[in-house]
DNA sequence: ACGTTTGTCAAACGAACGATTCAAGAATCC
DNA sequence: GGATTCTTGAATCGTTCGTTTGACAAACGT
């Protein structure tokens, strides 16, 4: 497992971000090498120097993304799990666990807000052929660690009903960053305008309500820090 | 608004139900015309002759599975509303309506179950640009009609909570039609089998709660008819 | 100062793409 | 059965694709 080195600056760092922007733009596919070098500025043979070809042009942009991103993912996790030794964590705080590190990218990027979560939710939206091999299985583990987590606070519900529930909300995560765009600018006066948090929050709550239904919790973690939940 | 006929036998046809099988296999922009004639063993220049174009083919197979069906969304949300006159309809009602009709799709179909799944997971996925254009208002019609009748039934939640949760729904629903077969085989004994039908009930059940949260209901309409809910 | 590395460039490669052409063939109608 | 229309076949059009090449120049180490 070797290291990659993520250029900071210079063309090769220009052509990571024009392509991060337009696979946002249009997806991965439908963005060519020609494409990427004409807005970049840079000559075609520019992409194949510099990356070796198309295909680890796109996985490096992947991997930029995702593996910071699972790498969170398993801390918080990992913290949420310690803080409530043994017990089984309230939903909210997984999910938050699974969703917040998102937040974190795009604060951290300094590409346009809407282009990160683009991206990334295509990345999310990507099946089994279409992906650099060793990231299918990072991201495969991730989606397993956090069932594992969840099937701990919901112990009534079968393997099977899990795993789907937990599907039903990855798509809406999907969804969600992949139409953020048009359904943001709907949304009126962009006053205090955390909209990306606020989404989040409305997702987390919308998610961990599926993920109960019909189960009955114990008084204790009832609702539990819902309404005080900080985003 | 020209009434359009759809070949039932004949080479024509049969073009069609093989891009079908291609498309939902690779996506719509990953299949050439000559993947499609090759495999029908026809001639590169049938699609051309049939269709007139490859994007006037791949329209075709969208509206032949949209068309019916936001026909039948539309007729049974039409129907909830009428028994329920004036009050407002338990929320598993309105998912009903809209996410049946794929089950009815599936069965009228020749093609494999997963297949029309995918396919149709592929067709709500489908952004802005890349839409057949009048196609893209019917998809949106759909989604705005359902979400009128949700905000009879959950009036304390203002016009963008709903929004985003409507879209945290649909994207649970594409994500699931497209994952279907991954998820599917995981399942373990098909025994009755109709795990489509299955899957379908869950969603209603995990959407209905989603929706729900964080909203008092009327002890009249409370849970509704879960319980005995016919999936 | 010189050889090596590193980056950029225009040009070209073969392959695949959607589409068109035109002639031969099948089907249909009078 | 001959004329007309519909359907196929092979060949070819002009593009665009990802990638490769070789010439050229700046930057570097010694």
């Amino acid at each position: 497992m070797r290291e990659i080195k993520f250029p900071q600056s210079g063309p090769k760092r220009r052509l990571l971000d024009v392509a991060e922007a337009l696979f946002a733009e249009r997806g991965f596919e439908a963005v060519s090498v020609r494409d990427i070098t004409n807005r970049a500025k840079a000559n075609v043979a520019a992409v194949n120097y510099h990356f070796g070809s198309r295909e680890q042009l796109i996985a490096l942009v992947i991997i930029r993304h995702l593996s910071p991103l699972t790498e969170e993912r398993m801390a918080r996790l990992e913290t949420v799990e310690k803080k409530w030794a043994g017990k089984a964590p309230p939903l909210e705080e997984i999910i938050d666990a699974m969703v917040r590190p998102l937040l974190g990218a795009v604060r951290k990027s300094e590409l346009p807000e809407n282009q990160t979560c683009k991206v990334m939710g295509r990345i999310f939206a990507l099946q089994g052929e279409e992906f650099p091999q060793e990231t299918e299985t990072q991201m495969q583990n991730s989606i397993n660690r956090f069932i594992r987590v969840l099937s701990r606070s919901l112990p009534s519900l079968t393997g099977e009903e899990l795993h789907w529930r937990t599907h039903f909300v990855l798509g809406g995560l999907i969804h969600m960053l992949l139409r953020q765009d048009l359904l943001q600018r709907t949304s009126q006066g962009n006053s205090g305008m955390p909209t990306l948090e606020a989404t989040l929050g409305r997702f987390i709550r919308f998610a961990a309500a599926g993920l109960r239904e019909g189960v009955e919790m114990d008084a204790s973690e009832k609702k539990g820090p819902q309404a005080t939940f900080d985003f």
